[in-house]
DNA sequence: AACGTGGCATGCAACGTTGCAAGTGGTCGG
DNA sequence: CCGACCACTTGCAACGTTGCATGCCACGTT
């Protein structure tokens, strides 16, 4: 146990009060009271009590990032920002895992910690929007991504919908017809896929090419294993397909994997595309176009919004926070062999 | 602010002490007492103060994890782990990434949380042993990997000289004799690293196969750049290579992929092996034969250690806990052609 | 009838910190 | 020489909880 403020005081002869005073940096201390007091504070080792600071002040330092699992690389990624930010900002991240499960993302949600936290960055998986509305007074919330609970909390979100309709044209740019869309979550009410599912019927309908129910495969979590299996029900039902639109570079990963594992070329014979932009991606063989969401900017605006909330007024009204996001064209997607036009000679991905 | 026990107690018509026996469950509390008070806990949705309960309690029930970085895949699974089993026990992890920076790692070693967490769980990378011994009595700490303060310290470890050996010992047999180490970091003090160069080169001796230093690949991070750029060296020389054993499957897959674009075939003309079994390796193209470590147990036992640690009797003295490993042989390093021998016809991955 | 016992309920204190208001001693102007 | 003011310091209280010791009452025993 480290050195409360009294055996600092008593050691150095002064009040309690006035060591705190030093400690906390300013109000009138003479320069002799408070080179002796610091003296007293190097001496023992003085290291201020967070739990008393917290209950006296009401603000325990900590914030919560509630996400499915922290394995997932895109969540990895994500907490590696959240937590840069928040340590600039003088917080510590604690990472509450749901599994996806709807209970404990509501346990989390009313304040299951036991208001130990200044403010939750939360990615909903499962939760209705009903859930997020009926917030039994907890912490400040930021949501990660689109819950239509629009306009009554906070959240920072991409726009998943242009950006999967872009990536879709692309692959349609790129000569592909039958494009297969991985990873709608139809019993999901996190409404993430929904909008990707949608900009890429945009993109269909634009390019007058039919929806084909048959391409799109439903999938439960946003795993490489999930994208495996979707492929290869793919390839076992025997349906036609040129691209595979990945809704998460996992499922995309997925696919690719099984896809090559059954002598598949990509891309030519087979155009894999994903969303999120990890790492895994960009070293995989092909490297994987993906759509890339600004990662450190969704942390950053996560935690301004945050900071925003933690002053007692009711501030400004919810803030629907949109963030930049690029195309990121690799190889897994260009170089085909176009199908419908008299065929241009396949240029194979280069292998010198 | 959620309700107080006071509040609690003057709208059952009690004392405080009585719904706080009431919400710690046991005691003697009058079944239409505790009914009642029961009534006035759910009505005024009380949650149990945090702070309050650390102050008067000592304990936070936090601990924290200290790694160089979250969003790095082994890191990120075994954070996973932690937060599981952190939860059967009761406690929520804290995510501290140091960016393997010494001076914010021996800040966290040192407290600077402020007593915050009940225990540390800390992987360092840059800290001296001498580091490691000096702590001005902060919180329990569990460390991952050797890190030479034998004897003093708790930590979990897996056999990082056998299990290399193991590996090593898989190329040999599978026909390689020309095998790259990359991953040496010979400016850390963390010795993780040491111990596998040692592993392989025992399996070197123990072939009669010479030491050869151009195989010997440093590294400054365990990153997949580090692995591709690491392969780019080794490709650059033009030195044989038959095999390349990255530390980590990150460096394993960067060089994979280096070496996929440069237009060899693995395991054909390369053989590639990898370290902790992340999933990215399982879904690689080829998959990565990897030292798989048991990380559920690795987290399981990090935290027996620090639950052992907690009571406030000085305990048994510091244990090493040695977590068992296993050879996860996948199709990066087999259905190799023989080069010693008369060869076999390559047998090229199969593409059918 | 007086006393002991056990079941239940409560008051007090303390964990370490900081806001508030009051106190101390000294100096300066009137 | 006195009062006011200043620079500095301090005591008190409170944040919400729980350990400890004690209080109270009814019941059964002697």
């Amino acid at each position: 146990m480290s050195a409360t403020l009294r055996q600092v005081a008593e050691h150095a002869g002064v009040s309690v009060r006035t060591v705190s005073n030093v400690v906390s940096g300013f109000a009138l201390v003479a320069p002799a009271t408070r080179e002796r007091v610091q003296r007293a504070l190097d001496e023992l080792g003085y290291r201020p009590n967070a739990a008393a600071r917290h209950l006296r002040g009401g603000r325990s330092g900590l914030i919560a990032l509630v996400i499915p699992e922290i394995a997932s690389p895109y969540f990895g990624e994500l907490a590696g920002h959240l937590a840069d930010e928040a340590e600039k900002r003088g917080w510590t991240l604690l990472v509450q895992q749901t599994g996806g499960d709807a209970r404990r993302e509501r346990d989390l949600l009313d304040g299951a910690g036991g208001q130990a936290v200044d403010g939750l960055v939360m990615s909903p998986w499962a939760l209705s929007p009903a859930d997020l509305r009926r917030r039994p007074g907890a912490a400040p919330l930021v949501l990660l991504g689109e819950q239509d609970a629009d306009g009554l909390l906070d959240h920072v979100v991409i726009d998943n919908v242009t950006a999967a309709r872009e990536l879709t044209r692309h692959l349609i740019e790129t000569g592909c017809t039958r494009i297969a869309a991985v990873g709608p979550q139809p019993h999901l009410l996190n409404g993430t896929a929904a909008r990707r599912l949608s900009g890429y019927r945009q993109a269909l309908d634009e390019a007058g090419l039919p929806h084909d129910p048959a391409l799109e495969v439903p999938v439960n979590h946003l795993h490489r294993a999930d994208g495996a299996a979707a492929m290869r029900r793919l390839l076992d039902t025997g349906i036609e397909v040129d691209a595979v639109f990945g809704f998460s570079d996992q499922l995309a990963l997925g696919a690719m994997h099984v896809a090559t594992q059954h002598g598949l070329q990509v891309p030519a014979d087979l155009a894999i595309a994903g969303f999120d932009d990890v790492e895994d991606g960009r070293y995989a063989n092909p490297p994987l176009t993906t759509v890339s969401p600004d990662k450190p900017a969704i942390a950053q605006a996560a935690l301004h919004c945050l900071a925003g909330r933690l002053t007692p007024g009711d501030g400004p009204p919810p803030v629907k926070h949109l963030v930049p996001h690029h195309l990121e064209i690799r190889a897994s997607t260009i170089g085909r062999k176009v199908s419908t036009k008299p065929a241009a000679p396949g240029i194979r991905n280069a292998h010198r």
